[in-house]
DNA sequence: CTAAAAATGTGATTTTTTGAAAATTTCTGA
DNA sequence: TCAGAAATTTTCAAAAAATCACATTTTTAG
C-alpha cells in the first residue's frame, strides 16, 4: 500500500505538507515520505542509494516506490525514481522543508499565543506557514493573508473566516504581492499579526530580501494592534536587502535560541521568547 | 473509553481547544492529550515510542489510539498513528473526485484548445479545476481566477503568469467570491474564459446553485472575448437556483455526452464539442 | 470500606512487513 | 547481436507489530 497520498485522491503533483493516509505502515509512510523529500532536492534518486541512505534493503525502496509510482507520485525509471515533469514543484515548498523542526516549534509557541476567536494577520513565509498548520486546534479565527498556503490550510476548518488579498501570484511562493495586495490588507485591523523575517540586522532592524514582500510586511504592520515576528537563529545579523521596520515596531520576537547581545540590547530581552 | 472528546458529543470534525470529558480517567485524559500534542507536532508517531515516551504498555497506546480513531481524531497505521489527512482536507478536493474521469476529459479537450501564451480567465469549480492541470503543459498563460486551487497548479511553472482575486475566502471550495472579487476582475479583459456550471437548461439557460459565485461568473463573462463552458452530462437539465446567463451568451459547451436536443436547440450543434 | 467496573499489563497467536537469495528481465558495451 | 552486468521480480523465512484472551491493578460508586 502506498500511504503518503491518501488513497483515491487525484494528485495535481505535489507533496502535501500534511501527509496523511487511510490505512498502512509508519515506517513505509515516512521512508515515502523522505524520497519525496529527496526527490523535490534532486529530481531523481538511485534505488541503492536511497537504500543506504534510508538504512533499509532495496527491496524495500522498491516496494514503496512501487507503490507511489501508482499514484502517479513519481515515475520508476531503471535503477531509480524520478519527478514526473508535471511535478515541478514551488520552490517554495522545498523552504519549508529546511529547518522544518525548528519552525515548528517556533510555530507552536507562536499558536500557544493565540486563542480562539482572535483577528490575525499573517504574512507569506515558510516559518508563517507553520503558524498556521499549528493553528489547526483554534477555532473561529478571523485571518487576513496574502498566502495561499495560509488561507487554505485556516479556510477548511473551526469556522474561521479567511480574507486573502488578491493580486499577482508570484510562483515563487503562491503568495500575493503589489497595490492591490497592499491595499487589500490596509482595509483590516486586527488584535495581532504574525510576520515571517528573513533577516533581523542589530544595525539595521528587520529586513527582508524581496521589496515586494517587504512593502507588504509594512503594509500590515500598523494594521495589528500586536506585532509577533517569527525568526529562526539563522536569521540573525545574516544579510537583508530592504528594511521593513525597526525593533520598536514590533512588540515581541519569537525565535528558537537567545540572539546576539547586541540585537537583544534593541529588542529587550522582555520582548523575546525562546521556543 | 476516549476522553480527550466528551463522551457523547458529536464532533463536527476536530480537536477543541478546549478539552473535557465527562467521566473516565485522568491518566488516560493525560496521554491521548499528549498524543494528539506530540501528533500536532510530529505529524506522525510509533506506537512503541509513544509506549516508551509516556511510560505505559504498547497495548494501553493501542488501545487509546483505537478509541481515539473512533471518533476520527486520529488514523491508525501499522506501526503507529497519524492526523488524518482527509480532515484538514478542503472538502471540496472530494468534490473532485466525482466524475473524475469524465471531468479529466472534458479537461483535455478544453486544454487542447489553448494556445501558449493565451490569456484565460478561469472559475473555481471541479471541472475548472481539471482544466488547469490539463493545461500544465502550455507556456506563458495569463490566468485570472478567484481559485486557490487553480492559481496554485498554475502559477509555479512555465513562465505563468497568475492574478488571483483577493475577498473572503469560500471554506467550502477555498475560492473567492463576493464585491472585492468581482472587481478585481473587472480590471481584467482576456482572450477566453472557462466556466464551470453547476445546470444547463433549456428553458432557463446556465444556472448556478450559489449567489455569490453566479455573480461572480456573470461577472467574468464580458470580460472574455470568447467564452468556454464546461460541463458534464449530469448538469443537464437539473435543477439550479441563479441564472448565471443565458445561451447567448456563450460560445462554446464542452461536454462528454450530447446534451437533450431541447438543449441542443437551443445552444446550436456548432457550438457544442463532445469529448 | 468494599464490590463492581474499568483500565492496564502479559503472553500466546495471527498478520503484516521486511530482508535475503534465486530466477528473470533489462541494460550496456564490444 | 551477444555476453556479462545490473536491476527487477519472485519466493520464502525471519522479524515486527497487531490482535486476542486472561490475570492483575486501579478507579468508581454505593
Amino acid at each position: 500500500m502506498f500511504h503518503f497520498f491518501p488513497k483515491h485522491a487525484t494528485y495535481s503533483k505535489k507533496m502535501p505538507s500534511n501527509v496523511g493516509c487511510q490505512r498502512g505502515n509508519m515506517k513505509q509512510n515516512k521512508r515515502q515520505f523522505a524520497i519525496m523529500n529527496m526527490l523535490q532536492v534532486e529530481r531523481s534518486c538511485g534505488i541503492v542509494d536511497l537504500a543506504k541512505r534510508l538504512d533499509v534493503s532495496d527491496e524495500t525502496i522498491r516496494r514503496d516506490i512501487k507503490e507511489m509510482a501508482k499514484f502517479g507520485a513519481v515515475e520508476k525509471i531503471h535503477g531509480g525514481v524520478m519527478l514526473p515533469n508535471t511535478a515541478l514543484e514551488a520552490p517554495f515548498l522545498r523552504r519549508l522543508e529546511t529547518q522544518r523542526t525548528i519552525k515548528q516549534k517556533i510555530a507552536e509557541l507562536a499558536a500557544s499565543l493565540i486563542v480562539d476567536g482572535e483577528t490575525l494577520l499573517i504574512d507569506n513565509g515558510s516559518t508563517s506557514c507553520y503558524v498556521a498548520k499549528a493553528l489547526s486546534s483554534r477555532r473561529d479565527l478571523t485571518v487576513v493573508t496574502n498566502s495561499t498556503e495560509v488561507a487554505r490550510d485556516l479556510c477548511a476548518r473551526n469556522s474561521n473566516k479567511v480574507f486573502m488579498a488578491g493580486g499577482e501570484i508570484r510562483a515563487d511562493d503562491s503568495a500575493t504581492y503589489g497595490p492591490t495586495a497592499v491595499n487589500f490588507a490596509k482595509q483590516f485591523a486586527t488584535e495581532r499579526a504574525i510576520l515571517s523575517i528573513a533577516a533581523v540586522s542589530a544595525d539595521q532592524g528587520f529586513l527582508d530580501c524581496d521589496l515586494g514582500e517587504a512593502e507588504f510586511k509594512r503594509a500590515i504592520l500598523p494594521q495589528a494592534a500586536s506585532v509577533i515576528v517569527v525568526a529562526d537563529h539563522t536569521k540573525f545579523n545574516r544579510p537583508g536587502v530592504v528594511k521593513v521596520c525597526d525593533f520598536d515596531a514590533i512588540d515581541l520576537l519569537l525565535t528558537d535560541q537567545l540572539p546576539p547581545q547586541s540585537i537583544i540590547d534593541k529588542i529587550g530581552r522582555d520582548r523575546i521568547m525562546i521556543a
